[in-house]
DNA sequence: AAGCATGATGGAATCGTTTCCATGGAGAAG
DNA sequence: CTTCTCCATGGAAACGATTCCATCATGCTT
């Protein structure tokens, strides 16, 4: 436990002073002859800078937070694994918390890294602006994975809104300043009109939609897909839990009994949809057809196999990471990724 | 992007010195009149100190590292979810890397952990003691979760080297130093012998293992469960990836098919074997019986579901945490946690 | 040959905190 | 009344890097 090198050290040992050591390290100039013995000495005694030092001079402790709801949801995971492997082909370290699907969680963990001076996040946010606007505030870059703050005003709005200004219900929302921040998206829109126009063409009417928190995007998709009138019990959401997806799904199933398809908004929607069929003793895709977001691995192994709406959990971690690596001055650009339906095994004609 | 205020301006503002300030956030003596003024000051300012400056002054960065081969491996995401729930409580945040199971972004990742001065880690090893031995002489607190290193000393000798001492063809070998960490396991001898043992029952003879990197131990336990002769041509080992792993699989149905039940070392090698057997047209649990290391959610979903041995990985990465919270000057006692055979569906009676 | 530009170099300031130490005042004990 | 003790308090020194700036030497231009 002998501790470790310090630029003093280097700089002694090799008879420079410590502006020449810090030059030579990183990349400044130096004459060739001084730059050489610099780097023998530091190699000799094995030096490496001390992140603190630097940080506190920069006053920014480089790294790259990320904030999801689950790790053990797998979409969840394969994000993180992009971003991971980006931050690591930087160097750059990430500090990664769990929100369980908490606003106040979240809140929480946004303060932490705040406090540490990680001023780069990457977030599948759970709370509204409220939350949000002040890490932006505070300077942070942030960028959103996967979903936009729900108070903030996303660029199409949704078919919710749509259908009320087209009834002349509503004047048009005040706007909520809409969050500066861009963000890596899937094409929620065309993913669940693919879906559902599948399931259409399968026959099926009554369509149910079964979400999680942070799936409102989602449901807006499919109340626009299904078209007016959306009958808004086939419209159901879980919070956080799998114990809370399995009872919405169950609950669902139990109420009406008429329903002949169901769309799921995530993984673990889906798994509990399959667990609620059958403890209900519906048959996949006989009595019910199901339609579950992210291509997990599982799916395939699931029986039938899972039809799905794959969503590049990994490349949306990947370039979530890159624009908040780069997120410079000028705020980058948000992007949509594409989804695809994979047809499996869930699906089938609607029997009467 | 207003700056954050500093110790200084809330000395300023509330008319001490920093000093003074700085016992009265950390609890240290002060005059009841001063300590309100100043935290009246700091809230007014919403003040918050800096952890760059503390982590400096203190040498050292507080948070814990976490290292895992794979966050979509679902059990090393819950026990993922373990430390940071428990870190989260302690307030501490924590760096995760994903190693890939490969020991040398393993060692790159250790490495920069050390340059950032994160001295507390916890790690599912996949490198051995070369990789560890340095960081534990840097001084990190380390301990290690569902495995050890390879070539450090097991507590308990492995049944391979057992046999080869029983059979005197081998001298003790020269005990490399244990390496001098903690560790959080799962009984692995108990939980592949009970498995076996049920294989047993059933009436199998021919049982496989199918394990992946860092599985020794458990192939271990399994060679010792099934008693010698061990026929190793029924022990096979994946790499990392999850073609390695159904290539194994594959590999293993294809080249021994008087094999009638196979134990998985981890649930990616399950995941593979049930596609494995599915594409050579074998069925479960009639044509082969699978036994599955870890109870992940969609067990319950593969038809038959899956019958596992069960570790608690949530709770191994909770008490992982706690291990390396507490880790003060004399180390942490190792601790065992139990496991469990859920019988689910996937095996059968042996059918000739 | 003198002046000037260029580039290498080291000293010192800086970042924000904790902590050591000296100071001063107040109360207690003699 | 004096001396001793104790505590609140603030100044200043770390911590380990980066970076500004002044200095000095060298080589080139005029």
């Amino acid at each position: 436990m002998e501790k470790r090198a310090t630029i003093k050290d280097v700089a002694e040992a090799a008879g420079v002073g410590v502006a020449t050591v810090s030059r030579v390290l990183s990349g400044g100039s130096a004459s060739p002859s001084t730059r050489e013995r610099v780097l023998a000495v530091a190699a000799q005694l094995d030096y490496r800078p001390s992140a603190l030092g630097r940080n506190l001079r920069q006053r920014r402790t480089g790294g790259i937070g990320l904030l999801v709801p689950d790790l053990t949801d797998t979409f969840y995971a394969q994000l993180s694994e992009g971003v991971l492997a980006c931050a690591r082909a930087a160097g750059e370290p990430v500090v990664v918390g769990s929100t369980g699907g908490d606003p106040e969680q979240e809140a929480e963990l946004v303060g932490m890294l705040l406090e540490q001076s990680v001023d780069r996040l990457i977030a599948v946010p759970t709370g509204g602006a409220d939350t949000w606007a002040p890490a932006l505030k505070a300077g942070m870059t942030v960028v959103f994975a996967d979903r936009l703050p729900a108070e903030a005003a996303p660029d199409e709005p949704d078919a919710f809104t749509d259908l009320l200004l087209l009834d002349g219900l509503a004047a048009p929302p005040p706007a909520p300043r809409p969050l500066d921040a861009p963000a890596v998206l899937a094409d929620d829109r065309a993913g669940v009109r693919t879906a559902v126009r599948y399931l259409r063409g399968l026959g099926h009417r009554r369509i149910a939609f079964l979400g999680g928190p942070g799936h409102e995007r989602r449901a807006g998709a499919f109340r626009e897909a299904v078209g007016a009138p959306v009958d808004e019990e086939l419209v159901v959401f879980a919070t956080g839990s799998r114990d809370s997806a399995y009872a919405a799904a169950s609950g669902l199933f139990q109420s009406r009994p008429d329903l002949t398809a169901v769309v799921a908004g995530g993984n673990v929607l889906g798994e509990a949809a399959v667990l609620a069929a059958r403890e209900l003793d519906l048959r996949v895709p006989r009595d019910v057809s199901l339609v579950m977001y992210d291509d997990v691995p599982w799916a395939e192994l699931c029986s039938p196999p899972l039809t799905v709406i794959a969503q590049p959990g990994r490349d949306m971690g990947y370039r979530a990471a890159e624009l908040v690596l780069r997120g410079g001055p000028r705020r980058a650009r948000s992007v949509t990724l594409p989804t695809e339906l994979i047809v499996r095994g869930s699906c089938g004609p609607r029997r009467t």
